[in-house]
RNA sequence: GGGCGGUUAGCUCAGCGGUAGAGCAUCUCGUUUACACCGAGAGGGUCGGGAGUUCGAAACUCUCACCGCCCACCA
């Protein structure tokens, strides 16, 4: 017996258990059948379920559910990432509340050791939640980005990238976060608008130092390390000042003023200062003309002066310069223009506004700051990366996508993969004495080389820097699958069907894995694969605001708290419905509880079919069905399959979800159920048994279809409906997906359309006349041809029910004071006399005059033009022939309506 | 500056060259025993403006306007 009202809570973590402990996620349970498979974009281990992760991963789980159900040998691969500077983070946060020391007085060894614990106590929590959204991977195989095989994996790659010459050391500048102290790569850092403002400095000649020459700066504290003046090669305001030096205030250096390309005549003042050593572009103006690069802080930003031989050195530097000494960057901005202004050399400032880079996870200002760091050469590799997707071998969804994964890879910078940290895969190089490096899978392989190199035994150490943590997530897709060893799962779902992600992360992570998939995998013939075919690229979730959902908005909807409410098929379908391509979801609970509603009403279609022992039937055939209303339903299924199979293959997921919403509620609740209760409450015993059967298969297929996306109350329906009937060969997680052959019933198409129709039309009326829903009327049917008399006859006890009729008649004539109501070639006329109101149907029926007249018109028109007639397919010519017939045939029965009307009154 | 989206009913959005759609909201009616988390019905749109291609454009092209997002610029 199904509960009166239906509870997801209750259901769903049983249901979850059972499938999991049937191993029904497993993958290699169908070895002969084509395998399908996916790999989850691994969540950060620090991570808990939000909504990005819901919708990308109910859409994976709908894919995959499909997939298994279409009888495939699934592979939804899960695990964790282990993200080096959050996992950092949280556990240096943890230590500081338990108010022990600090990750540094800890030691490297005990800290690694201690975030090891606190990953095996809380991390991975975001696991046991994808499971409360129905995800079904296959959790014997997950895996995390640090665990030994995948280890193994970043080190080999890292070994043979450096080998060949494509992973490398270089000295130069690099997104430095003081905060963090570490390396970032230039997808790490976020450009924000600031408004700031611009100093104009002037610079006194050497030779003439009552002449200046004026630079405008946001950054004043960097003229410390400025080495040069640049102008624009055209510029006539500086071209006598090219050549020539100036001397830098408050330090006294003296620079040179280049001519430069890159200089930009419109800016500030044409003449801009060079820091090579603090800017990414001077970097490179300084590099053009061999000036000198001038490092003025140290690794927290601040400046350092006293002991820099670039300042130190010279006695030209005032006291009051080497005083700024370990000031903050900001604090010594404030300092310098003090000095500047005192010396009156600040000629101006001005209000600006532009953008600073701040580090995403640390929030503060990135100092481009000279380091030595290690870098891939993400150009080489990039070009097979960008190959394949221009020949097809992997295809974006939508692809517009394409582009934006083309002008990215196209100019590709070097990346810089050596992060400051602790927790992280330690990358594998090994220095000697003098520093020379070596790159070995072990340390053993490195002592081997080093003595062949050295010819003698020497002591190395290893390099203390970690590598980004997207460098291991890059393997994901084959590190997952065994890889290096050459496993059997690795031949097996390498390369894996679809990728389903987010566009924020086409850049960090699919490229990357574009680029490592290509490099390091082959088919047994040697050609390079592709980790994916498919990159399914789905919206951002923001709130009903449209606004990105943050903590500190405060608008952050949890899907947990959404499931807790309404149920995970709810939140589920929610998401699936809102999928459309190309645009962001933004989510409201309200759309949530709607989709809940759903759920509901399926559950009580199900109880109603319960009710009325609509049990199934071992050999049932919907093909030998005999009643129209049973042979149209059927006909209804097959076409909700085709629509539903389309749309997943098709990516259109909102499109799947509106056709089995629009099939269960809209055709199979509002009318196949109100139309066979006459029967089922009926003596006609073989109807009632067909019926019964069929409404018993119709459902079922609703729950094979609805799977997919509804996991939870499909299964339990399924199960629960298998009561009094054969028993289930399977759960309905692993049954297969419905095919039919030979359903669609024109005839009985036809027939029901008329039949609905009358009661619709009906029922408008009424409800426009105000005739009250308890007053039953008679219909009298004018002008009927056979087939409609025989139709008429037959649904007569289901007409009368669902319009509220109290009969049917046919006459040959309307009576007068009629509401009349066009059907094809015949007339329903109901007699209101005294219910209704007379002037209100003769403007009803003058309103649909005009209406039809103007429809007439229009599409007599397109019949009348000769281009139309003469180049529109035959198809759509013909479609445009009936329909100007039925509309002609409807404003003839109108007007004689009209007239029998004027007639009666 | 370079690139990519968006503009369709009050709101949120589908619409993939051939009769303008859904959900929600609104209004009217309804305790007909599956369901009020319900049922029946209704109103509401010259598809951002303009031009073009086409027999035919919400859809394709161009253009303008406004709104987003991404990338590159700390003068």
């Amino acid at each position: 017996m199904l509960e009166k009202t239906f509870n997801p809570a209750e259901i769903e973590s049983r249901l979850y258990k059972q499938w999991e402990d049937q191993g029904a996620f497993k993958c290699g349970l169908r070895p002969h059948a084509a395998p399908f498979s996916i790999v989850i974009p691994p969540p950060n281990v620090t991570g808990s379920l939000h909504m990005g992760h819901a919708l990308n991963n109910t859409i994976q789980d709908i894919l995959v559910r499909f997939e298994r159900m279409r009888g495939k040998d699934v592979l939804w691969q899960p695990g964790t990432d282990h993200a080096g500077i959050a996992t950092q983070m949280v556990v240096e946060r943890l230590l500081q509340q338990e108010n022990r020391s600090d990750r540094r007085t800890m030691g490297r060894e005990a800290f690694v050791q201690r975030v090891w614990e606190w990953k095996a106590h809380s991390g991975g929590l975001i696991s046991l939640q994808l499971r409360r959204l129905g995800a079904s991977c296959d959790w014997s195989r997950e895996r995390f980005t640090m665990d030994e095989g995948l280890s193994q994996a970043v080190i080999k790659v890292f070994v043979q990238l450096y080998k060949e010459g494509l992973i490398y050391k270089d000295k130069r500048l690099v997104n430095w976060d003081p905060k963090l102290l570490t390396a970032v790569s230039d997808l790490e850092v976020q450009q924000v608008e600031t408004k700031g403002q611009l100093w104009f400095f002037d610079y006194p000649l050497a030779d003439d130092r009552s002449r200046r020459i004026t630079v405008a700066t946001t950054r004043p504290e960097t003229m410390l390390g400025d080495s040069g003046v640049a102008v624009h090669p055209n510029d006539p305001r500086y071209a006598e000042f090219v050549g020539k030096e100036v001397v830098l205030p408050l330090v006294g250096r003296r620079i040179p003023v280049v001519a430069d390309e890159s200089t930009d005549p419109e800016k500030g003042t044409g003449a801009v200062k060079i820091t090579p050593a603090h800017d990414f572009n001077d970097f490179e103006v300084g590099r053009r003309h061999g000036l000198r690069m001038i490092n003025i802080f140290d690794q927290f930003a601040k400046l350092s002066l006293a002991g820099n031989a670039d300042f130190s050195a010279h006695a030209d530097v005032s006291d009051e310069t080497l005083a700024l000494h370990g000031l903050d960057r900001f604090e010594a901005r404030k300092r310098v223009v003090a000095m500047m202004e005192s010396r009156g050399l600040c000629s101006k400032v001005e209000p600006h506004s532009y953008q600073v880079p701040h580090g995403d996870r640390s929030g503060i200002v990135i100092e481009p700051w000279l380091t030595e760091q290690w870098y891939v050469n993400a150009a080489k590799l990039a070009e097979p990366a960008i190959e394949a997707v221009e020949k097809g071998e992997t295809a974006f969804v939508p692809k517009q996508w394409e582009k934006t994964y083309f002008e990215w890879m196209r100019k590709i910078q070097p990346w810089c993969i050596s992060r400051q940290l602790w927790w992280g895969h330690q990358i594998p190089a090994w220095y000697g004495p003098d520093g020379k490096v070596f790159v070995e899978e072990t340390e053993n392989l490195a002592l081997e080389s080093a003595y062949s190199h050295y010819g003698t035994r020497v002591n190395l150490t290893r390099d203390e820097d970690v590598l980004d943590t997207w460098f291991s997530s890059a393997l994901w897709p084959f590190s997952t699958l065994g890889w290096p060893a050459q496993t059997t799962e690795l031949k097996r779902y390498y390369p894996t069907d679809v990728l389903v992600t987010g566009f924020d992360i086409i850049f960090f992570w699919v490229a990357r894995m574009m680029m490592m998939g290509l490099h390091f995998i082959t088919d047994p013939q040697g050609k390079p694969l592709v980790p994916f075919h498919t990159v399914y690229i789905h919206a951002l979730v923001r709130d009903e605001k449209g606004q990105k959902m943050s903590k500190s908005k405060g608008n952050v909807m949890d899907p947990l708290e959404l499931i807790d409410k309404f149920g995970a098929d709810a939140l589920r379908f929610t998401l699936t419905a809102m999928a459309a391509q190309g645009r962001d979801i933004k989510l409201s609970v309200q759309r949530v509880e709607g989709y809940r509603n759903f759920a509901t009403k399926l559950w009580n279609a199900a109880r109603f079919a319960e009710m009325n022992q609509c049990v199934r039937a071992a050999d049932f055939d919907p093909v030998a069905l005999r009643l129209q209303v049973n042979r149209w339903i059927a006909g209804e299924v097959a076409r909700t399959r085709d629509a539903i199979t389309k749309a997943i293959e098709d990516h259109r997921y909102n499109e799947a979800a509106a056709a089995v919403y629009n099939f269960v509620w809209h055709v199979f609740c509002d009318w196949y159920l109100e139309l066979i209760k006459p029967i089922l409450a009926g003596d006609v015993e073989d109807a009632k048994t067909e019926t019964r059967e069929a409404t018993a298969w119709v459902l079922d297929q609703v729950l094979l279809l609805l799977h997919p996306f509804m996991p939870f109350i499909s299964e339990e329906l399924w199960q629960k409906t298998a009561e009094g009937g054969p028993p289930r060969e399977t759960p309905l997680i692993l049954a297969p997906w419905p095919r039919y052959r030979g359903l669609g019933d024109a005839k009985a198409d036809a027939e029901l359309r008329w039949t609905l129709d009358f009661i619709s039309e009906v029922r408008s009326v009424r409800a426009e006349m105000n005739v009250p829903a308890s007053a039953k009327i008679p219909a009298i049917v004018v002008g009927a041809n056979a087939e409609s008399r025989r139709r008429a006859s037959a649904w007569m006890t289901e007409i009368t029910r669902l319009a509220r009729l109290d009969s049917i008649a046919f006459a040959q004539k309307a009576p007068p004071g009629a509401a009349q109501i066009v059907l094809g070639e015949a007339i329903i006329a109901l007699p209101l006399q005294g219910v209704v109101d007379l002037q209100g149907e003769k403007l009803r029926l003058e309103k649909e005059m005009a209406r039809l007249g103007a429809d007439v018109e229009q599409i007599a028109g397109r019949l009348a033009n000769e281009g139309f007639v003469a180049k529109a397919p035959e198809h759509v010519l013909e479609e445009a022939r009936e329909r100007k017939h039925q509309l002609e045939l409807r404003r003839q029965r109108i007007s004689e309506a009209l007239r029998r009307f004027s007639q009666a009154s």
